[in-house]
DNA sequence: TAATCCTAGATTGCATCCAATCGCAAGGTT
DNA sequence: AACCTTGCGATTGGATGCAATCTAGGATTA
């Protein structure tokens, strides 16, 4: 029998630190502002210890800084930290994919199509974030590993507000390369060409980080 | 002015997750047997709180497995997540490498080039992996980067217990192309040659990891 | 005999209390 | 006026005690 570990019986250090983290992502707490223990175990309705735990495996991460007896801030990458998140998923992401395709059903291509379309036809930028993820996720999501693909779902964490932030700059200008590129990497999928969509995949994202390069802006606020 | 940051003002639960670091790389602790919170915090004359902290950090490096209720445990890596570990060293290592090359001094190229002779000088297994260590991490370590380098630093460590199993495999046959690929690896530096180090540096972790492949019996004790 | 249940001891998880450290503002010095 | 010192409030770090949970071993039963 398959058991689901449910959430309940998860130690409390375990579900702050999850519910924390969907708050973080979801940019409840922005970038660069601190985090007071009391505050969090406030709002949990517990003490301060299972809180502190949480903050431990934030850091781990990679979405809180934790300072010695100075506090606890979200994190914020530099423009040149973002860049080398970036070139780690350009050599990550394409072994994942390539891990994956070979295990792709028919149907759930068709979901990847489904979803390509979807992001074209949508204008809100948060929407398209959503679908971005999910279609990218989706097609990493056959690879039999554990320890790659955790490192892929860091490393899209911890760059989750930049590429909100590339999406809002985007938005004023085109998502048309982002939409080509999709089609692409769909293609390269159906035909269950590893190689080519490897290239793809990282062209896809090194355009993101050149792109982000040149507008360093975004890493002031 | 360039501070290190002083091993007596980083909190207790820092330095025992360092201790305890350097001792589970060590050998001391073999991989899958059970560390109790109170034995370690006698051991440093603590109490349980730094403890319990210091093996969040220790689980975020992959080093112990912590289960909610039930205790913490050495980790180790079946065959399988073995190799997804030099996958993706395979990826990233020459990413790093790539990043440091263009800085090595011609000061830091004449270690490199005496590391390579005295490893091909020694038979002693475990001296032979403090060398190679010493060896590959120096090419990375004009990489200005700070994320990269954590993470491969990370790869080391959590793949530390097999390296040595390798090593000491290797020693009953030969480590001739071991040696041939890190003469290839110091001609390509010396030209400053990213491209070339890239292609011999993967080709140097792809050989390693299909020979583990076929020495499966290093993963059942 | 083998499987199941159950209890005692051990171990972890969390709350509370106290100590150590830091940041900031007020006051003093050059 | 600019800089350095000093002390207080705020915040984090660590120790202890107790509750919750798990593991191991023996007793019970089919």
């Amino acid at each position: 029998m398959f058991t689901v570990k449910d959430e309940s019986e998860l130690a409390l250090s375990q579900k702050i630190a999850n519910t924390l983290k969907e708050e973080i992502l979801s940019g409840k707490y922005p970038p660069g502002i601190r985090i007071r223990q009391e505050n969090i175990a406030e709002q949990f309705g517990a003490s301060r210890s299972p809180v502190r735990e949480a903050l431990r495996i934030l850091e781990a991460d990679g979405l809180i800084n934790l300072v010695a007896h100075t506090g606890a801030w979200i994190s914020h990458l530099s423009l040149s930290e973002c860049e080398e998140m970036y070139q780690l998923r350009e050599r990550i992401e394409p072994l994942l994919l390539r891990l994956s395709i070979p295990h792709l059903s028919s149907s759930l291509i068709a979901e990847l199509q489904e979803l390509v379309t979807q992001m074209e036809s949508t204008v809100d930028v948060e929407t398209f974030l959503k679908l971005d993820r999910q279609f990218h996720l989706l097609t990493y999501s056959k690879a039999e590993t554990v320890l790659v693909g955790e490192m892929v779902h860091r490393l899209w964490n911890t760059t989750q507000h930049y590429r909100r932030a590339y999406s809002q700059m985007m938005a004023e200008t085109s998502f048309k390369p982002a939409h080509y590129e999709h089609h692409l990497l769909l293609a390269a999928i159906k035909k269950c060409d590893a190689d080519d969509a490897e290239r793809i995949l990282f062209g896809h994202i090194r355009r993101t980080r050149l792109e982000l390069a040149q507008h360093p802006d975004v890493f002031n606020s």
